[in-house]
DNA sequence: CCAAAAGTGTTGGGAATACACCCATGC
DNA sequence: GCATGGGTGTATTCCCAACACTTTTGG
């Protein structure tokens, strides 16, 4: 066989956001176990190699599954991160040989997407401690897992435009329109009116109005919404464009 | 090492989309060398196993010039592609056995979209045969790569949605707003009216008239024109939405 | 009453669409 | 002249953004 061809490991890793009540934008980060560095230097992303038999939307699906109990979470591929150096930092590589016993010095990882409501239990079978960091606080991460974020930023706002229902997966099932305003606000940086957002949201026959209102709010107490996505599905309109 | 992790080759698969004189867009296809098997079965996608030392855009870029001979094809990643059972075909196996003198029996590939002038001159350090093949007229491949090229047809709609400027890349340096019109018809699907999209396109600013108009046809000549970058790039405006 | 946010109505401008009309060329 | 397509002008419709106004609630 010609040396020069890689022969490698492939993994894949996962970068679920949540939307948080001070409307931040997090992402869950699961903790490696390494003896000798810093607590605070042994977040990353959750992900794993993939195993012989498995196709990679699979992996993922498993490694979502291991990261918070959940099963079925809609998750979206998309990159494939094959630097040949992204793996060959020596605390890296060290961690590689402690978690999978063998020694690595070159990974690629295919990086997928997906999406969690924050307030969901999360029941890791894998992981001891899995927590929330806003976007902006997320620390420095092994390999090259800040990049990977980076890059996800811009692909969840592509998601969003692709398919705006994808956007009630980071909503409670019960959700005011300020929510949902402030969440595509985060999400898509272009400032709308709120009064106009309001119209157009309310204007849309898959989104629900419930008896429900808000309670104990200095204010006039807005409405509750639920998003169907059997209806939203019939007439496969633009809605935000 | 647990044997349930895969270790595998990767490699990168190009699907290069050209526009012919009938309208018709057509994908660049490769010819394999296999010595018992007919040769309208030995058609496929170009691509090439990954250097140990290589990154995947850099693979990309190199199996897009020993392919066509030229450098600097623009380019987009959209796809890993995983299913254990992908390779799995006897005489895909073989075949990478020749090629590679070596047996492989899982592979996993990384797709790539590439966009070239249909009368680009093919020059290819490769190949012995490169052809274009209208994408309705794609016999069956090796390996997944019909499915590929499906999917890469949803991308490239997609990636012309994002960046309108990359639809020049298979239009002429000097072309006719008909033969943009039937291009961008061929590509979205949703049908516009000609004289409206004349209208629109020729108000851009970086759409440039030239002197020259149409020889020879039996009706009024059209006027050529052509795209320019640096326009574009200065005012990023949304164009076609 | 005031502040803050919910929720509705009005209006004006710009973009997309439909379509009418004239121009140029070959047969 | 006629068919075909180039190219321009116009009217209408629709969407969106701006903004005014009313409602509701707690303090």
């Amino acid at each position: 066989m010609n040396q020069d061809f890689i022969h490698t490991y492939v993994s894949v890793d996962c970068v679920v956001f949540g939307f948080d009540h001070d409307n931040r934008l997090n992402i869950l980060l699961a903790q490696r176990h390494v003896d000798d560095v810093p607590v605070d230097r042994q977040r990353k992303l959750p992900g794993s190699l993939i195993f012989s038999n498995e196709d990679v939307d699979d992996a993922a699906h498993r490694v979502l599954h291991e990261l918070t109990g959940i099963k079925k979470m809609v998750l979206k591929q998309f990159k494939c991160f094959a630097d040949p150096f992204r793996a060959s930092n020596q605390s890296d590589i060290k961690w590689m040989g402690t978690e999978y016993m063998h020694h690595i010095d070159r990974i690629i990882t295919v990086a997928y997407l997906s999406l969690c409501k924050i307030d969901h239990k999360i029941n890791s079978t894998k992981y001891e401690t899995v927590d929330w960091y806003p976007v902006d606080q997320v620390p420095t991460l092994p390999f090259d897992h800040n990049k990977i974020i980076n890059e996800s930023l811009t692909e969840i706002r592509r998601w969003i435009e692709t398919d705006f229902s994808i956007i009630f997966e980071l909503l409670p099932k019960k959700f005011t329109i300020r929510q949902l305003y402030q969440l595509y606000s985060a999400l898509s940086e272009k400032q709308i009116d709120i009064k106009n957002f309001h119209k157009k949201i309310s204007s849309f026959n898959y989104i629900i109005p419930l008896e429900e209102i808000e309670q104990n709010v200095s204010h006039r107490a807005a409405r509750y919404y639920r998003f169907d996505a059997k209806i939203y599905k019939k007439n496969n309109t633009k809605l935000i464009k």
